[in-house]
DNA sequence: CTGAAAGCGCTTACAG
DNA sequence: CTGAAAGCGCTTACAG
């Protein structure tokens, strides 16, 4: 029980050769010619004693480890940031390395990252600038996917998607015939980075087609509420609206049949995030979906190539989001 | 830029102590009693160079990290699975403890565990007997959340809480009166060892009680195919239905529509999951709660107190589950 | 083409 | 109550 760890040394033993040629092989050093016989019979006693490298001794050694710390904001997650948490995930479990989710208990414990000695650190949540400088500094590669301050060009990856996330929603209705819009926002606070993005998409395109300012309204999840909101939407010449996300629609789809009111006749919603069972809605709702895999290869590839920061905020990247037509908008 | 790291001998320096005492005081080792002022200058030498110990020095040093690795099946995670994993990983970050998630592929990479020398393994996918030994070997406490062989008093938080969702579901059905109940199945094969123990415990319910078994049947995500359930099921003398989950509700409840069939008339329908929409259904679904904030405390424990994964199989525990009684059933 | 040795930053017997 | 020193398992200059 609890037998000594198989170490590079008694591989080495096992092969016949020293530790130093073993990390070699292993590592695959370039300009490091390695006989073949020695390389393969290494790898045979890698084989044969199940050897594993000890991800503590590179890490230390290196002074960096393969773990990418995921920041996240202290607020429920939706569909979509935990689709790119898998995705990520996954992606990155294919070349090594693996992901530490952490959540922003926005505190004391600003120096979360430190201990870890990440290869790099996703920001879905907004941090201090003092403090990003702190782990760049470190030698830490920072994605930062909030733009912060207006002076800085960080890479921007899903703000920018969220931009285009609701001109998305506004130019499917625009394109329907839609003049008059509404936009149901969502009551959690925490959201708000999220929403205000997506909304500003609507009212930029509103604004670009001359069409009058999106109604906003708050939609928590209650049905009765939604009811109100859907009767005041009415009132006020709104034909269509844009839901914060699937959530808010189905809420929505809800409310409107409690006041009576036909979908998408008399209010066309559309949603964003295409949950599961946004195909089983009544009637099944038109959303946009936000294709979080390509979102997370992008991630996956700035990590990997160990871009700066700052580097590819150019590039249009993770604005593959695309709608899904069904029938309630 | 990339400043040397803050270590344990810089922190002893400023304190005037050696690093001994820092260990000791920073780890609060019992039976060393440390001056009050000693520790005060300790702790005032950390705030004032921002010192963070490194967990790879600590790994490297004690053999194990505090790390807890989840091993997941590649398989479509539900919405349950996601809450676990998400308070599993709340749950652990308060403790000090990250998870690390990865994804079985079941294969060549056999030996994913050993790099990080986790603290603990949870099991979410079947492992093989042999890799289990192999990692208990290594001193790190498996959590199986699967019992595999019959001979295997595993822990089975999960399998037992699936079988009594599954009972849940029936139980409900029956003391609302319905004698004859249907079971909608997933299609993805994945779900399989989910499926089982839930249809089970449906089973074992009617079987107590003298009902009828079941009628199964599979409900892949098409509304169409639901219609042809839901006749089929109403042909057969079905009144009541247990969804595998909220999602196969879903698609029940379309599928019902499009059959001109009314829920819960002619058709009672009950989900598992109790996803976000469920209240918004048409009509707002009647569900199972499993309350993976329970579960996950229970994992959480068992990790911390070092559990032996067998000592526990007889305590009862993820049975927290609940129904929430809505309008389809 | 291969190896001996230093050192990454901790923890912990051991000595005082 | 405190400290000097060994050693965890790697990688990598350096020497040959």
């Amino acid at each position: 029980m609890a037998r000594r760890r198989v170490t590079a040394a008694d591989v080495a033993r096992e092969a016949g050769v020293s530790q130093t040629t073993v990390s070699y092989v292993l590592n695959d050093v370039p300009h490091q010619k390695i006989a073949a016989g020695t390389r393969q019979r290494i790898h045979a006693a890698v084989e044969k004693l199940g050897y594993t490298p000890s991800a503590a001794a590179r890490t230390l050694r290196k002074g960096q480890s393969d773990i990418v710390l995921l920041l996240l904001p202290d607020m429920p997650l939706g569909h979509t940031a935990i689709e790119l948490v898998e995705e990520l995930t996954q992606v990155l479990q294919k070349q090594g390395l693996s992901v530490i989710t952490r959540i922003e208990d926005g505190g004391s414990n600003a120096a979360q990252w430190a201990d870890l000695a990440p290869r790099a650190v996703v920001v879905l949540a907004p941090v201090e600038a003092s403090r990003r400088k702190r782990m760049e500094a470190a030698g830490i590669q920072v994605i930062n996917a909030w733009r912060r301050d207006p002076g800085e060009t960080a890479q921007d990856t899903l703000a920018r998607s969220q931009h285009h996330v609701g001109r998305l929603q506004a130019r499917y209705l625009a394109a329907a015939g839609h003049q008059h819009l509404g936009y149901a926002a969502p009551a959690d606070p925490g959201l708000g980075p999220f929403y205000e993005l997506r909304l500003q998409g609507v009212r930029d395109f509103c604004a670009n087609l001359g069409l009058p300012e999106p109604v906003v309204r708050v939609i928590d999840a209650d049905a009765d509420e939604a009811a109100t909101a859907v009767r005041e939407w009415r009132d006020a010449g709104v034909t269509a609206v844009c839901a914060f996300n699937d959530e808010a629609a189905f809420a929505l789809l809800a409310g409107a049949r409690m006041a009576g009111l036909a979908i998408p006749e008399d209010l066309a919603v559309i949603g964003v995030d295409d949950i599961p069972v946004a195909r089983f809605a009544h009637p099944p709702l038109t959303t946009v979906d936000q294709r979080m895999s390509v979102v997370a290869e992008g991630l996956a590839q700035a990590i990997l190539r160990g871009e700066e920061s700052t580097v590819n905020s150019g590039r249009p990247r993770g604005t593959s989001a695309t709608v899904v037509a069904r029938d309630s908008a």
